[in-house]
DNA sequence: GTAGGATTAAAACGTCCGTTTCAATCGAAC
DNA sequence: GTTCGATTGAAACGGACGTTTTAATCCTAC
């Protein structure tokens, strides 16, 4: 598969996998040219510095994650308003969890290189990420927003902040033979979780249980 | 404070700091040694190695943090039969947060280095790791169980892998200054995720609630 | 006070790092 | 078929790394 890719995609591909396994430090440019069939200077002459490369591979993966996320968030938002709220989960959780049905587990790798990512205060690296990220979490953010009204904004982005956490561990762990299966589970507690902390006054369509229940 | 402790302890302290703030390959014994006040050889001396320093970081918070969160956990036990699940999650949730309250953030510092160590691959580390961590889940688990009969083993532990991650994304981001705030808000997500997702013949307290609202 | 183990200090070891340089080779356009 | 920019190849650069070694110093026990 790699092997009739341009150079520029066998060091990508090379890189992902190494930066996942080894973290950005602990994998030299030599690793990656030797294991992309490449020649050590390649990687400063397509990308201009290790640094750079790094981004790249971020770039690559966060553009078709971000474009799926959305595409799919534009559908839920079409067919129903109010939108229902497990079907804004399930277009963030989904496009994530469908990144490991690639035969070489492409999602896990980069969730691991997004986690190694978060635990870095390299302030260049979060500005990156920032830039490329926010503004999908923005929209969803939104979008629950008007599943369930009467939340608090604030509220609303920390528990967001839950379900990357969550995403992001549960992806980045070493066995993920039923993604399908624990993306649902997912989505059903995020769910739960999002209407049982929704503001006191609750205008969602949880309303009816909450007042019953007390 | 850092100035009348032992070497050892000057060095877990710098070694903390800098594995939290530029990860483990990124940081070298040199600045290490140097932010601790001591020699070079010093660290050699008293750890072994860079790799053996490590896991005696791990070791020193890993081990307070456990004991604090099982001796809570214990009176939760004790105060009620069932217990109240939030309860149990507080005594899960509440000893990480308040790591944050030491004066220069240790907790935050200690969930970095722990994201860092779930994200990779080294397998001796994740030995290390389980071995220290696996029978305090296993305590939270059975007590959730517990408190919420009816809840299948193998989601109970995928829910519970969602309650860590989401912990460890929320302490690791930057702002962290309304930490009790943010873990009560966890709490209370997390105790409507579990509830809203055990088995369709639910036997919890939330079981009121559910019957009537459909 | 002095012996002897524990600790610290300073220097050196060999290795690997990211990057740069410069020549060799390729591939499309004329 | 030659030209010329794009790409690759091979080698070298200076520097930083983890670790080891050897000597000096400290500290406790007698």
């Amino acid at each position: 598969m790699s092997a009739n890719a341009s150079t520029n995609d066998r060091i990508l591909d090379a890189a992902e996998r190494l930066f996942a396994e080894e973290g950005f430090h602990a994998t030299s440019l030599r690793q990656i040219t030797q294991a992309a069939d490449a020649n050590l200077a390649a990687v400063n002459y397509h990308f201009g510095s290790k640094q750079a490369l790094l981004l790249a591979v971020f770039r690559r993966r966060l553009d078709a994650l971000n474009q799926a996320r959305l595409e799919r968030l534009d559908h839920v938002l079409d067919a129903a308003d109010p939108p229902v709220l497990e079907d804004i989960l399930k277009a963030f959780v989904f496009p994530a969890m469908a990144l490991t049905h690639g035969r070489h587990h492409e999602g896990q790798r980069f969730m691991r290189i997004l986690m190694r990512a978060f635990a870095d205060q390299d302030e260049q690296l979060h500005r990156a990420l920032s830039a490329e990220y926010a503004h999908v979490m923005r929209r969803f953010a939104d979008a629950i927003a008007t599943a369930l009204p009467g939340t608090e904004p604030v509220h609303l982005r920390r528990q967001l902040d839950f379900l990357v956490g969550a995403l992001t561990h549960t992806m980045a762990e070493s066995e993920l033979e039923d993604a399908e299966s624990i993306a649902s589970d997912l989505v059903r507690f995020t769910a739960a979780g999002l209407r049982g902390t929704v503001q006191p006054i609750a205008r969602s369509g949880a309303r009816r249980a909450m007042e019953i229940a007390r």
